[in-house]
Order: structure tokens, then sequence, then C-alpha cells
DNA sequence: TATCCGTGGAT
DNA sequence: TATCCAAGGAT
């Protein structure tokens, strides 16, 4: 226990209590009374949420979770499908890599698993893009295994129960391993209600801790400033990269777009050209000859820069020239894998 | 180990 | 407007 000044297991029980009692309804989620009569949550929607909640927020995944479920209701038919057609699904959600590994996940539990999620943390942490958080989630949620579910709530929560001095990238080991010594019988619920008391109670900039059931131990609580934890690393400037998009129309208004490398940002997904992304602005170097218009700038922020694009227009003149990407009708780009940065981009070119 | 990898909502 | 940050994983 390096970092820990105090240690102490949690109090489950009273962590399971107020679970009980206010556990939120989630759409992939068993809630604790059903639980209690023997029901368990099916292993392929809970991989299916945990995935698509990583560093993603409960309200962005609802509408996600509910189409990929009505479009694949089982983990076989969802590796039957296409890689694109699963990337036109996540388009919007972000972190892309989580859909091409998503995909390559369902194939793997398919022809390595015979179509079953393993049982096990240990095994489901060999599959693609399931990570140790998602791998004990798993395995505590569906299966109660005693595994210590760390994610950023836990880890918020632990930071502030034991008053930790360092930032919790330091200490993650000792959180993890203090942790597997507090869980109950109960694994699958005590994960879950430690990360609904991280996101309703014990939040990022709320502390309710008279509602909360681990204050009679709670560190951060005896400071009077439980705020003040988790202690923030320092934090890297975000830089600015500038550069051109070129929205392409052919003679029947149709748009040109193509697709991404395969590795690195928003890889394989569908993009309009673009100039490179440079540190400072550049003259426009246009694809083709054509009568270029201005529709001013996209400004987008990712997690590491922030892109400033100069959006242009053209009706092109020989469009066959162009055999890279494809021609798609503007009113159909719902079925394009189109990230977020494409569509604001669409939208200033008045599509 | 530090960096790369999106997005949208809250403050 | 700027900043933070949300159920992390891969490299």
């Amino acid at each position: 226990m390096l970092h820990l000044s105090t240690p102490r297991p949690l109090d489950a029980a009273a962590v399971l209590a107020w679970y009980d009692r206010h556990a939120r309804m989630l759409p992939w989620r068993v809630p604790p009374r059903a639980r209690a009569g023997g029901e368990r949550p099916d292993p392929y929607r809970v991989w299916l949420s945990e995935v698509m909640l990583q560093q993603t927020t409960v309200a962005a995944v609802g509408k996600y979770f509910a189409r990929f479920t009505q479009l694949w209701p089982t983990v076989a038919e969802l590796a039957a499908a296409p890689l694109d057609a699963v990337l036109v699904e996540w388009a919007g959600l972000g972190y892309y890599a989580r859909a091409r590994n998503l995909h390559a996940c369902a194939r793997a539990v398919v022809e390595r698993h015979g179509g079953v999620f393993p049982d096990t943390a240990e095994d489901l942490l060999t599959l693609p893009g399931i990570g140790p958080y998602t791998a004990a989630a798993i395995a505590a949620i569906c299966h109660d295994e005693r595994a210590a579910v760390l994610d950023g709530n836990v880890e918020r929560v632990l930071a502030r129960y034991h008053a930790l001095s360092v930032p919790v990238r330091e200490a993650k080991e000792d959180l993890r391993s203090e942790l597997a010594r507090s869980v109950p019988a109960r694994a699958g619920d005590f994960a879950q209600a430690l990360m609904d008391l991280g996101a309703t109670i014990c939040a990022p900039r709320s502390a309710l801790c008279m509602l909360c059931p681990l204050e009679p131990g709670c560190a951060g609580a005896r400071t009077g400033n439980p705020l003040a934890f988790p202690v923030k690393a320092a934090k890297a400037g975000r830089p600015v990269r500038y550069g051109h998009a070129f929205v392409m129309r052919d003679g029947d208004g149709d748009v040109y777009l193509r697709t991404r490398p395969d590795k690195g940002l928003l890889a394989k997904m569908t993009e309009v050209p673009t100039s490179e992304w440079a540190g400072a602005l550049a003259a426009p170097n246009y694809p083709v000859a054509a009568d270029w218009r201005h529709h001013g700038q996209v400004v987008h922020v990712f997690t590491h820069f922030r892109l400033e694009l100069e959006v242009w227009s053209a009706t092109v003149p020989a469009p066959a020239l162009l055999t890279e990407g494809w021609w798609a009708d503007p009113r159909a780009t719902g079925r394009e894998a189109l990230p977020t940065l494409f569509r604001k981009v669409l939208a200033a070119a008045g599509i």
C-alpha cells in the first residue's frame, strides 16, 4: 500500500443496501430485486453496453445500444455482419477503434468460444477491445465473479475514500488490490453500485456526502473538502491544426466521399477529402480545377488537438476522373460511416 | 509508460 | 468561450 495512508476495506453491506434502494434503471441492467430472484443479464448485452460506455456518457450510448441490439440481437448476428455496417451504426459515437474491436471480438467469440462469451475475467481479457475494466465488469455483472471493477467513477470514489495524495494513475494498482479486498458475494451489484455512487453521489463536481453509504469511513469527507480528490495530474495543452476540406459535387449533386486509411485517427471511417492538417494554414491546393466556393470554417475539438478546417465546395467538371471513392446521395448520408467532423463539414457546405 | 484515440453535455 | 470530463484499450 504505497499510496494509501489508511487502507480500510469498504463497507460493502452499506453499499449494497444503498444500491437496493437507488439502483438506476438501465436497458442492459438487471435490477437488484430480479437478480436476487436468480435472473442474470445477457453477457452479450452487458459486453456491448460496457464497450459503448468506455469514456462515453450513458446519455450518448442510449440510442446506439437500442439500435445495435435491434439490428443484431445476438453476438452471432453481430459477427455475421460486415464491418462496414457496424461502422455506419457506430458513426458519431467516437473512438472508432472500439467498433473495429467490437466486431473482431464478436467474431472471436463465435470462432473460438462457440458463440458463448467466456465466464471469467481472465479469459475475457484475451478478447479484442476488452481490457482490465471491461473484463472485470462482465465477469462480475454476469457471473458474480469477485473481480475488482475499477472505472473512472470508482477511481474517484476510492481516491476520496482514501484521501489519495497522488494522481490516480500513480496508485491505480494499489486502488485495485485494495478494492479487491472489499468485493462481497454480490459482486455484480457491488460493482454497479460503486459506479452509480460515483455517477450520482460522489460526482466530479459535487459530493453529497450526507447521502453516501461510505461517508462513515471516508477520509476525504473527513478533510472537509472531498472535491480536492482525486488530485489532478498536470494537463497538456491542446495544439491547433489547420487545413482545408473539399466538398465535391457531380452533375447530379451527389457528393464525393472516400474511406480513410486503415490506421490512425478515424481509421476506416468515411471522409470528405481534405488537405493535410498542419500547424499553420497553407493556401488551398484544390484537388481538381473548378469554380470553388468558400463556406467559412468548421471547428472540431479532438482529445489531443483542435482542428480548424476551411470548407470549400465546387461542382467538378469531370467526376469520372475521381475513382478512389464514390458519389453519395446527399439525402442519404445517414447510411455512410461519417464521423461528426465530416458531418459538420457537409453541413457547412449546405448539405 | 505516455500517448493516441471522439464526442457532446455541463459548468 | 474555455475547460472538464464520461462505465478505457491498444500500442
